[in-house]
DNA sequence: ATTTATTGTTATAACGCATAACAATGTGGA
DNA sequence: TCCACATTGTTATGCGTTATAACAATAAAT
């Protein structure tokens, strides 16, 4: 009766007390699984993975880019990049030519140039969209954070 | 030959170009995935998942908070807080009393209070290492900027 | 009183990420 | 030249997180 009351204005007026909001790190989660969210969503329209996305722009940079070099640039181990880039053979957004008779080198073919105009183009919106509206201030000082956070090891 | 040799000096002594690293939102996720990394190792001596430690964090603010509820505010979904709070449950970290017939309240035990305060002081030390050397206007403005961030929806 | 919404549960699937083992091949030193 | 060692790529596999769908019980709204 009282207790339902009280519990029902508790859980209609006020959201709960969230201490962990005080915690940079944890805010710095939030915006960045959230941000990963939306570019999975807007790269889904391209039917791309962010692991996929990343790969093109890698290798757009990186022509005859060996597969274990892309993984070490993105973190992605070799185990799992077999499959990625698999995929991405497979849909003929990348070819390989053999190095040796071990290792291959990635180019983009004509529809990868295409599509990795396309992913940076969307990158490039994405980015704007979540820091189009911040200071050169704002930006010099969070990449220099960012910078030296990452470096904290 | 001439093709190995070149390639053998790429591989050694230039890091592949990452244009990615141009982007503040995969910088931000980055960092945010490496701070994830170690605070999930250093919880794990406690025996606790990530998800687990704000849980208590979350009850201890609010106290007789409700399940579903906790999951608002965390993030996380009805179907996936059922096995999580079992787990705190039946290591007596929790306890819950019924609201209802339908829903009930969940406090922290004595244990569950150590456990937190264990919590909170890890997550203190966290925090400051990788941003106790930063000075009071970054704090401010790199809490801004994520504010602002969080707010592009 | 009947309809609708909410709470909590179960089962299940998808995805990202990690590990281990393996074959094939390249590399560097005796 | 030959051999031990390191590297590349592959396969299979498991774990943890997160997402989805269906369901029963109950509260809330009309």
């Amino acid at each position: 009766m009282f207790r339902e009351a009280i519990w029902g204005m508790a859980n209609v007026l006020c959201p709960a007390v969230n201490p962990l909001e005080t915690r940079l790190g944890y805010r710095l989660r939030r915006v960045s699984s959230q941000m990963m969210g939306e570019l999975a969503r807007r790269l889904g329209a391209l039917d791309l993975r962010p692991a996929e996305a990343s790969i093109l722009v890698l290798i757009d940079a990186n022509p005859a880019i060996t597969q274990s070099r892309i993984g070490q640039a993105l973190g992605i181990q070799r185990a799992n990049m077999t499959p990625l880039v698999g995929g991405l053979l497979a849909r003929e957004l990348i070819a390989r030519e053999a190095i040796n008779r071990k290792s291959h080198g990635f180019t983009l073919t004509g529809p990868g140039r295409e599509m990795t105009s396309r992913v940076l183009a969307l990158m490039d919106e994405h980015e704007a969209r979540y820091f189009g509206n911040l200071s050169a201030t704002e930006l010099r000082i969070l990449r220099g954070t960012l910078d030296r956070v990452a470096l904290a090891d």
